[in-house]
DNA sequence: AAATTCAGCGTACACGTGTTAGCCTAAATT
DNA sequence: AATTTAGGCTAACACGTGTACGCTGAATTT
């Protein structure tokens, strides 16, 4: 039994967070965000609010919690699509650079509030990039066969480019933007052929000198 | 004959400039500040900001003008530096995180405006990487032979990922910046090798194809 | 010496903010 | 059927904000 009036407690919680969502723009700023306006726009009395976080910063994180999981499963979609054949740059790029498109508001309150005021937000969004990147090294690892340290530094240097591509990507013209994807996939296969290079380097390395 | 009166201007102009500076820490923003709080940190009445700045965001740009300014002026000590030998890179990364340390107010502005709701912010801001940016592509051009292209794609990737290193920097007490700091050098080094190792499979290609 | 300029000030206004206290009413529990 | 629970409401508060207006007095120009 669910109850009728934790169902409804449910639905004005969603309409919270649909709301604040609905107000996040390239003009807001989640922390620019008031309790009031999120509450004047779920329809309900701005003392309501109460009732279903202690304040606007619970709701952020909820707002990060929740992006982040949508950015995990589009992940996982990624090695569905990779098990079909393709390079695997080129359709995580693809895929990210959807997710950006597709979820523009969400992204920008990430990137804004992982350099913003409140520890546990910076916190909260390293976590979700920490996600994304240990998954990234795990593959290089198993996949590609690149010792792990290797393998970590290299996913870091590939997140780094990646986050800050997709940074840029919000301010561009949808039509532009597939050539910032271009450049990027061009980036990483740099940064993937580099790395492979020094595991080369090293390995021979080593085998001379145990000869 | 400059006038004790426009003297007089300039100074408390600047006691603007740096009232606001000194608001900036890890948990004030830029945006978060009010034009009321920087006047009195200045000592002047709030409506006599207004004799100086239109607004707040003009006195933000001023910041990014300035901070911007300090970092070129590091880049060019960092050549001078460079002639009295080392790693390009190593020293370039060494003067960043000198910077960060310096400067993290100006940095922490610079990181945050990048992604806030002022197009003319963002703008201010991305002249600034972009400076930076040219300033490296055409290093890598000239000293070291890159065709225009790949030296600008390397030099972006570079860019990208020291300002993200750069940004968790600041998160990090300054005995384990060290640490960061060297993995970055190693990711620079990473992606320097992967451009090359590209050049070199493209001229052979040429080679191959004219004979 | 007289006239003008202008940085800085105090007052005042209208407005949006977070949050408290207390009431209402339908759902849930006893 | 009686009682308790809890989401939603209105009213009210104290406070900080940006900015318009008009004044003052010293520096500057005429």
């Amino acid at each position: 039994m669910v109850g009728i009036r934790a169902k409804q407690k449910e639905k004005t919680r969603r309409a919270l967070i649909d709301a604040a969502l609905n107000q996040l723009s390239p003009q807001t700023t989640f922390s620019s965000l008031s309790l009031r306006e999120v509450a004047r726009e779920a329809g309900i009395a701005p003392t309501s609010f109460y009732r279903h976080f202690q304040n606007m910063d619970e709701l952020g994180l909820t707002l990060v919690d929740e992006g982040g999981l949508t950015l995990r499963q589009l992940l996982r979609q990624s090695r569905q699509r990779l098990a079909k054949g393709g390079s695997v740059i080129r359709i995580s790029i693809e895929i990210f650079m959807d997710f950006i498109s597709n979820n523009s508001s969400v992204f920008r309150l990430l990137l804004q509030e992982r350099s913003g005021t409140s520890k546990e937000f910076r916190l909260a969004i390293a976590r979700e990039i920490e996600h994304f990147k240990s998954e990234l090294a795990d593959y290089l690892h198993t996949e590609r066969q690149l010792p792990t340290d290797l393998a970590e530094i290299q996913a870091d240097a590939m997140v780094r480019v990646v986050f800050s591509a997709g940074a840029d990507a919000l301010d561009l013209p949808p039509s532009e933007r597939h050539l910032l994807a271009e450049q990027t996939i061009q980036q990483l296969r740099m940064i993937a052929q580099g790395a492979t290079s020094m595991q080369q380097a090293a390995s021979t390395d080593a085998t001379s000198a145990s000869n």
